[in-house]
DNA sequence: GTCGCCGATGTGAACGTACACATCGCGACC
DNA sequence: GGTCGCGATGTGTACGTTCACATCGGCGAC
């Protein structure tokens, strides 16, 4: 009856933990902690131990009873929408990246929709995780709006937006890039300039066409109202048949590549010549737009570096430094062939 | 000097817990628990004035105290590579969709490289996070064999590999695909027909070009020595122009879509119609390869699907349901314009 | 009227870790 | 030679939650 009082039999097999170490060790529980947090007073000797230990019973440790215990995640919550997109994706890998080089890692939530309570609960899962920062890739206005009313009380970066909160955004100067497009086509005689542009709740698709209406009226041309997409090919595909009945132009800037990629479909269908008969502008810049037919000009958006750019600042926040460069990317005209002189 | 022994000032502001909600509800911090946990057994009325404390508290569970206690984190780890890509982007999506109306979230981490430490590190950090189950996406033959090794005690599956490991794995019927889009060629009155592929260590890469070397054997055909690619327009491209400068083949099956886009660049380049002299089959169906020039036809994927698959498969092994189906999802050729009788 | 049961609520412990502080041995210094 | 300091290690406690069990009041059945 000595053991058998309380029958210790291990039903379900526990993990080990750090106790269990430093009995294999024949530590205290305090020396394994301090081995995995590399305190440097520790005889080698000792450590050797202990690592063998560790590597004996495979121990890992209990990331959530650290986080409980130091409130430290070593987590970076992201909160995106629409990751299927070149632009988010590309950033979040840059994003992990960098964290993981950081020692961080990332938690991801996708919005199911922009509706505030989406919204609310998406932030309100990442701070019960404890997340030591927070970087937004939801692009639409009204993500924005409901930031700044959730009182969001870590660090915290917007992706991709335009400087509509600079104090808390990163951004690509989308104006410039569009403004740079617009000119583009300018220079090249173009007087009738349509616009195709992106959903008009998304923060970059406003960007977008601020710049190239304000580029149009440096130069006195006529403007005319955009055309809503949502930034599918298969959208520019319509718009471009619906627009090319009347054909009332000779250029067009596209909101982005895709959007750009269904346009020139349209115009092939039509027996239209790119550029010869209308020149096309896209944005973004995807890897497949230099093997467009013909290969497309278009703006050429950094996302790796906003992702990067993103993570310093944050990690730099952390550590107390403060006044950390918020300085927009500049965007890149790429020019090919998809725009030509005026005939 | 009752309440002055210990200096109560709360100088770093601790966010409310369990306690303070109870405390300002009147009740102990039980049925707060309880209250969080949807337990039948409450009165209406303590049931309200909890919920008014938390409101006014804005209180939110610690979720880190939650998975200590419970060693339930209610989260799903997934292990991916390449998430930029179409394929697995959409997949991952679905997941986030699936895994969160069943109240689970996605934690993600990426491979930095395929090599034995890197997969090592990043299944010990999932695991330390107590992630219930994993969902792997790194179509690489070594990251199977790596897990193998690993002795993952969660519930896992792998995606997109084709039935190396079945009781693990959920797939697409790569080879099936490949087979169709292969025969589709030869119904066209193609005999030569060349093979892009994708990195030779990619399963997919793999399982395509199988179906398609074992389709062409079937027909009695000549087969030749794939091209190996790495997936991207450019390399289809480049690839192209080597390989017109001979052209003794009449239609060409590409591993992906990009590649598919970068050869159809090449052609234009020559001078060669498509499907005129050369016809094009691609794989994955990405939404712009509708619009490409001209349409290509390819091997539609559904990523969606899978992910979808992933996670209520992996649900139900957590709920000790088993035997679930582990069926193979059956891509579908999709005709558009790149393909077309031998002339 | 008393007993037993059940619904509603409370108390003690445990999860695995890190931090603050305590302890111990040993060499150096005066 | 005693004390001081420091490197190396050990002990207590807190983090915020859930689980197992205890308690308490009321109601129905006999």
């Amino acid at each position: 009856m000595t053991d058998t009082e309380r029958p210790a039999e291990p039903e379900r097999v526990r993990a080990p933990n750090i106790r269990d170490v430093a009995r294999v060790a024949g530590v205290s529980y305090q020396t394994v902690s301090r081995v995995l947090n590399d305190s440097p007073s520790i005889r080698p000797e000792t450590l050797q131990r202990v690592r063998d230990a560790i590597d004996e019973l495979g121990y890992r440790p209990n990331q959530a009873a650290r986080a409980l215990v130091t409130s430290r995640s070593r987590t970076i919550g992201v909160l995106s929408a629409q990751t299927v997109h070149y632009g988010p994706a590309t950033a979040i890998n840059a994003i992990e990246t960098a964290a993981r080089e950081a020692g961080y890692r990332l938690s991801i939530t996708n919005l199911s929709s922009t509706e505030y309570a989406s919204i609310k609960s998406a932030v309100d899962y990442l701070i019960s995780q404890s997340v030591e920062a927070l970087i937004v890739i939801a692009p639409q206005v009204r993500v924005f709006e409901a930031l700044n009313d959730l009182q969001v009380s870590v660090p915290f970066v917007t992706l991709e937006a335009t400087g509509l909160n600079t104090s808390h955004s990163l951004w690509v100067d989308q104006v410039q890039g569009a403004r740079q497009a617009t000119r583009h086509l300018i220079d090249l005689g173009h007087t009738e300039i349509m616009h195709i542009s992106g959903p008009q709740d998304w923060i970059e698709a406003e960007a977008r066409m601020q710049g190239f209406l304000r580029e149009l009226s440096d130069a006195d041309l006529r403007t005319r109202a955009p055309i809503l997409g949502d930034w599918t090919a298969s959208f520019g595909y319509y718009a471009g048949i619906e627009l090319l009945r009347y054909r009332d132009f000779s250029a067009v800037f596209v909101g982005n590549d895709q959007m750009a990629l269904g346009f020139m479909h349209a115009c092939r269908e039509h027996g239209l010549d790119v550029p010869g008969d209308i020149s096309i502008v896209g944005f973004d810049d995807i890897p497949e737009a230099a093997h467009f037919a013909p290969p497309l000009t278009t703006v050429r958006q950094n996302f790796a570096e906003i992702g990067r750019r993103a993570v310093a600042l944050l990690l730099g926040e952390l550590r107390g430094e403060t006044g950390m460069s918020h300085e927009p990317v500049q965007p890149e005209l790429v020019i090919r062939e998809s725009s030509g002189r005026r005939r």
